[in-house]
DNA sequence: TGTACATCAGTGAACGCGCGTTCACTGATGTAC
DNA sequence: TGTACATCAGTGAACGCGCGTTCACTGATGTAC
């Protein structure tokens, strides 16, 4: 083996976490194996224990990129309901839907996070919180409070009504599923607006 | 072995899909081995296949079941605003949270379901049809179209909710999740009451 | 009434396989003298 | 300039284990004659 530079074996673990979180989402954490991990990333298997101390590492390491990822996305959108609006648009389209590998993370894992080791649930915990922080900034309108309610509720009927149309192999209803609850995302991030230069009509 | 009573069989079955059910939810359905399936009605590995082809013959046929069972509840709620509160409340409580093995089987493995083969997608298509169906009746005030959408958007927010707050290790943060969604899903049900004896009064 | 046989739910050992993890080794490079 | 050694990312065989599935067998009962 070739002596490397100085940031390669860092590099190797970076394109290991981040093809971790695409097979931990498209096969689940527990239908994604150590060799198949290090296979991704173009090496064997003995190679995965110069990285990570254990699976386990792996996961909760995954797990806090992941989110950590799209938290940045939200915080780079611009502010304003538009933004917002365009978000729960791409969010809740075909493409996201069909995109499981690279999605988002809650939609694709959450409940099989819940079952997971106390060290994965806690990298999950942090990075919903600095999640849900970034959504209640986007939806604030001076009541913080309120505005904190709509994100954890904007954020519960997103990941549910994903899940939801992946699991369903009727394309109807899948899509059904996805408009619909797109036209109660965005009446529920624009519930505060009182100003009539809202996007939304159909609503009230 | 005794010869049995004609029901014996049936009723072995039964207590099989009923057990699996637990275990999947409490587990995950990767999570838990046919060994382990058939010792929790006291059974060795063998007898497994006399009652199903495969494991997803069984996985499909507690999908079914499961939502089957949670249909007949919502069913058998009386109609009225009043116990579609009550049914909400104790979907977000934390005994619920709780109780993985005895609760909703979407919030345990709606992801994992997604992840299934199509026999046990399709199983979950026509539960969750059903289900969006009973709980369009308790919702609908003449107008269907807004019934079945505002359905659809309480049962992902319920989902989604429920599992943000299982995997969350923060119990302080899980709590807030839980009431929090509880609110939203109170005005998202009741949110064309126009009638002002709606229980709801902090949502306007 | 007694013997021979059919039924059939369940037993338990065995199958090939992939899992997470360990470890002695490789081999290209840099450093010491 | 040339030799000896240290470094270290990655190799690949091996470990014990549990997986889903198969199958020859058990043994208590019912039926036939």
């Amino acid at each position: 083996m070739a002596r490397y530079a100085p940031e390669h074996k860092e590099e190797t673990r970076r394109r290991m976490v981040e093809a971790a979180g695409r097979r931990f989402k498209s096969d689940g954490i527990d239908g994604s194996g150590i060799a198949t991990l290090v296979a991704d990333v173009g090496l064997t298997n003995g190679a995965f224990y110069g990285h990570f101390s254990s699976k386990d590492d792996l996961v909760a390491t995954v797990v806090a990129r992941q989110l950590e990822e799209q938290v940045a996305v939200l915080n780079s959108l611009p502010a304003g309901p538009e933004s917002v609006e365009a978000f729960l648009g791409q969010y809740l389209s075909i493409t996201h839907r069909d995109d499981v590998a690279g999605g988002c993370p809650s939609a694709a894992l959450l409940d099989e996070i819940g079952r997971c080791d106390a060290s994965v649930r806690d990298a999950y915990t942090e990075g919903i919180a600095s999640m849900i922080d970034a959504i209640t900034r986007h939806l604030d309108d001076g009541d913080r409070e309120a505005a904190e309610e709509r994100a954890i509720g904007l954020f519960s009927l997103l990941v549910g009504a994903l899940q939801t149309a992946r699991a369903v192999t009727d394309p109807a209803l899948s899509e059904r599923i996805l408009a619909m609850a797109l036209h109660t995302a965005r009446a529920l991030a624009g519930a505060s607006d009182r100003t009539p230069s809202s996007t939304r009509q159909e609503d009230r």
